[in-house]
DNA sequence: ATCTGATTTTGACATCGATCAAATCCGTGC
DNA sequence: GCACGGATTTGATCGATGTCAAAATCAGAT
């Protein structure tokens, strides 16, 4: 007895292409047996359309989850009511994890940046195992690093490049690391892009442009370099 | 047999003020018994003076560290040789301790930023440890939620707030809660407290001058707020 | 294929913060 | 107390990015 009404969040089996998704994160990739099995059945799948709340800033954190289609934009608002993204979340990633042992509210707003479908988890269910099972605590601990990690890496890439400099980056890390032309497609909108990179979508658009003279094509969601060596040299 | 030369780095006993900050870190504070007694054995104390590398980005991750006394920059290099500061570690801060599951090479380069105590923990040492004591790991997993946290909440910041915000909620984390006046006097250089709002010297001294108008004295390392509560204002 | 609304681009402008240089301040050692 | 050197502030300028408005483009629905 599915839920049929899209705007309605339900709980769904998980298809095939969800559930790969899922068994790759940090999370769930190393785990077997008796461990595996009691981490799904800490979790339910919800399916959200666009632009839907996930959680809201301060609320009590009792889930956390894991992307498994779709893209979530986690964001803080200003006094004004500015938005400021802090991070976009894509298949495989996973959100407030940090709270299983970080606090007890949320830090930050989450919504769905297109139709998407979550992995969540329970925290206090997650917490209890982690507690018991070694290579939960494990796959915890392996999955907070990496986030870390990449959340360093943007504070010093807001720092240290341009918004030129950042698209750039973002194209060589999708691109084929030998030097010769190469054709990518985003996965979203520029619009999340945009986020992501910590920019305007303007000032996205201005740094496409400003790319154009170091052989980047842009049409649609399709970026083509001319020469991925020399999109490198900056 | 101490070394005296105060250039070099050395092992010496920890003294009581340096012990109780080690105390303190979500690290160990939670250990108590055989736990405990293994951690301090796969550490050591290194002493450095100002302006010594501690490690360099790209070399061999063979240990991570928490600040026991003294400042660290952890910071990155462009292509121009501009420096831009990640995070600025005092003391109980604890540094790529993510590397335990996240990598093997560390991310960024570490340099005192005073005459610096430090607890150096043995990467390998630590990870077989949280293998085996369960409340090794666990509190592995609260250093890097809380680190996790503090990065994102920096993200945010830079992507949200203006310098004299930025500088303004610096002062107000340290002011006493009620709204009336208060004095807090700086631990460090002004220079470091610019690393760590992400600015540049000159835009830090510019902030303090635009927070005069809201009642904010500078002299010296010294801050004086005539109204608490009209900081908060902006 | 065409229409319509949303997304993206472009233009004009304002603002913020970086940079470089010079002046001033402060703390330390004598 | 004074002199020195490093730290900080100030001034002038520039470049980068945010903002708002309007034009152009794209994508989905009819």
């Amino acid at each position: 007895m599915e839920e049929t009404t899209d705007m309605m969040n339900s709980n769904l089996k998980l298809n095939n292409r969800d559930r790969a998704v899922l068994m790759k994160t940090p999370f769930l990739t190393s785990l077997s047996g008796n461990s595996l099995v009691r981490m799904m059945s800490a979790m339910s799948v919800v399916s959200l359309t666009n632009r839907k709340s996930i959680f809201r800033e301060g609320e009590n954190a009792d889930a956390f989850f894991c992307v498994l289609s779709g893209y979530v934009r986690l964001y803080q608002l200003n006094r004004d009511g500015r938005e400021a993204d802090i991070r976009i979340c894509s298949p495989g990633d996973t959100f407030a994890e940090c709270l299983l042992y970080g606090g007890t509210k949320y830090r930050y707003h989450a919504q769905t940046a297109e139709a998407t479908t979550l992995a969540r988890f329970d925290m206090q269910a997650v917490r209890d195992l982690a507690e018991q099972e070694r290579d939960i605590a494990k796959a915890v601990i392996t999955s907070l690093s990496k986030h870390l990690i990449t959340t360093m890496d943007c504070v010093a890439n807001d720092r240290l490049h341009t918004a030129p400099q950042r698209v750039a980056d973002y194209i060589l890390k999708r691109c084929p690391v030998d030097g010769g032309p190469a054709s990518i497609r985003l996965p979203f909108q520029k619009n999340l892009l945009a986020g992501m990179l910590g920019l305007a979508p303007e000032a996205l658009s201005r740094a496409f442009s400003t790319l154009r003279r170091t052989g980047v094509t842009v049409r649609g969601r399709v970026i083509q370099v001319v020469d991925v060596q020399a999109l490198r040299e900056i």
